[in-house]
RNA sequence: GGGUAGGUGCCCGAGUGGCCAAAGGGGGCGGACUGUAAAUCCGCUGCGUAAGCUUCAGUGGUUCGACUCCACUCCUGCCCA
């Protein structure tokens, strides 16, 4: 039988490990405090914190405990990281409040009860910090020779950016978390993203130095999609966790149209099928990958919004794709006032007032480009005049494309 | 603080008084081909039905006319202190 080390290693998890053997080791023992910190720079996580979230869903469900940290003080000053520019800074209410709302969406992967698991803010001891006593007994472990050796670091150094002091100040905030961490929650293990491996590193060293505490630092990759942007993004936007952000059509909608070459490693990642059933999905070949594709959509949609709206968004999904006659609903719907349907709507408006194309050139263009269908058929040209008599079952069926619907129905 | 180089459309990056809504590339989008995939090929990519309008860090100025010239402001890189 596999340790929860064996899992996390056999779903891609781990990238480093400050200590492999003696991390599976402890893991085997005892049940371990871990944590992930969590920026709240926005009031919903988006898909690319889906990875640290079965991570941490993983070990829960193995018996360890998990602690959900909030980096509402090192968002104060932002994180380099990885990051081409200096993030803007952000007001403390604001970020207080996002800081609420990622907590109700980790809440439906993990327990955070206070027993099973904790939800912290970093703002909680490091706003009171006294600057003179932090240098005196932290900042003194720290070399800045080292630091600047990191990835990080030398890539702001190098770029025309620039990088200021305070954001360079985000490894010691870091370290001193888990040092935080590790005395009151007996934290034991730190985790994230293969671009923390620095800051986490640094915090493994501050606890073995100043309290001879031994702990642990772990990495996951970064993942970085066959095509496109960083995980969780697109062109349009990121794929956020918050259904009022992006429905759960749309969600399922990005799982499903995940490239052929993500698939397998999607569902390891995102889902809790056995590997047994990853890796038979994950040999299918040829058109069969849809297969794989679908079970990923649902399984990742049902983890994030539950059951109820991942069947929906399934069944709209292949109602709108024509596989079957199901129930569109929950295709993105806008409502249509019935006495403007009486005297005809313009496409060109209707495109524009269902947001699926940002202005009225756009819209012509799409039409002129053949882009554009009303219930399945091409719209000829932008004069295109909408009535009642457009609607079937019940609602105007528009389309973008290949892959973009929206339902136009008749409201007060 | 001194010197110097810059700030252009989603991004990178040309442009250096009219021919510029602004080259080129990337990205994105549409079409064809497909499997709601990739690759490839073709087209589109500020707003407006149009006339036209608003863009090239900001403000003011020179000019018939400025992204291009001048002044000041803000921001950034580099060198010096």
């Amino acid at each position: 039988m596999g340790s929860v080390f064996d899992v996390l290693r056999e779903r891609g998890f781990v990238q480093q490990c400050t200590d492999p053997a003696g991390l599976e080791k402890l893991l085997g023992l005892e049940s371990v405090t871990y944590y992930v910190g969590y920026d709240p720079t926005a009031s919903s996580l988006h898909a690319g914190s889906l990875l640290p979230i079965m991570a941490m869903a993983h070990l829960q469900q193995a018996g360890h405990r998990p602690l959900g940290l909030i980096g509402g003080g090192t968002t104060l000053i932002g994180d380099p990281s990885g990051k081409t520019e200096m993030r803007r800074l952000m007001l403390a209410e604001e970020i207080t409040a996002n800081g609420v709302a990622i907590l109700g969406q980790l809440r439906r992967y993990l327990t955070l009860d206070g027993t099973a698991g904790s939800f912290l803010n970093n703002a909680d001891w490091l706003v009171p910090l006294n600057y003179i006593a932090f240098l005196r007994d932290i900042g003194r472990y720290f070399k800045v020779n080292e630091m600047i050796r990191a990835e990080a670091y030398r890539q702001r150094l190098e770029r025309e950016e620039g990088l200021s002091f305070i954001e360079f100040n985000y490894q010691l905030l870091q370290a001193y978390d888990f040092l935080v961490l590790a005395r009151e929650h007996d934290c034991r293990l730190q985790m994230g993203g293969d671009d923390q491996w620095g800051n986490i590193l640094a915090g493994v060293d501050l606890n073995r130095r100043i309290d001879g505490r031994e702990s642990f630092g772990l990495t996951f990759p970064l993942l970085t999609p066959a095509r496109g942007e960083k995980m969780g993004k697109t062109a349009q936007g990121a794929i956020w966790l918050d259904a009022a952000r992006t429905p759960p059509y749309e969600f399922y909608q990005y799982w499903i149209n995940a490239d052929d070459r993500d698939v397998p490693r999607f569902l390891a990642y995102f889902t809790f099928l056995p590997m047994e059933e990853v890796r038979r999905l994950a040999a299918l070949v040829g058109a069969e990958i849809r297969h794989a594709k679908a079970v990923l959509a649902f399984e990742v949609t049902r983890l994030c919004h539950g059951e109820a709206e991942a069947t929906a968004a399934r069944t709209a999904s292949r109602a709108a794709f024509g596989h079957t006659d199901g129930d569109a609903a929950a295709i993105p719907t806008t409502e249509v006032a019935a006495e403007r349907l009486v005297g005809g709507i313009n496409i060109v408006d209707l495109l524009c007032e269902t947001g699926l194309t940002p202005s009225r050139n756009q819209a012509r263009n799409l039409i002129g480009q053949g882009g554009a269908y009303v219930n399945g058929e091409p719209v000829p040209n932008p004069e295109l005049i909408l009535t009642q008599s457009h609607i079937q079952d019940g609602a105007i069926l528009l389309r973008f494309g290949k892959k973009k619907f929206h339902r136009v129905v008749l409201g007060a």
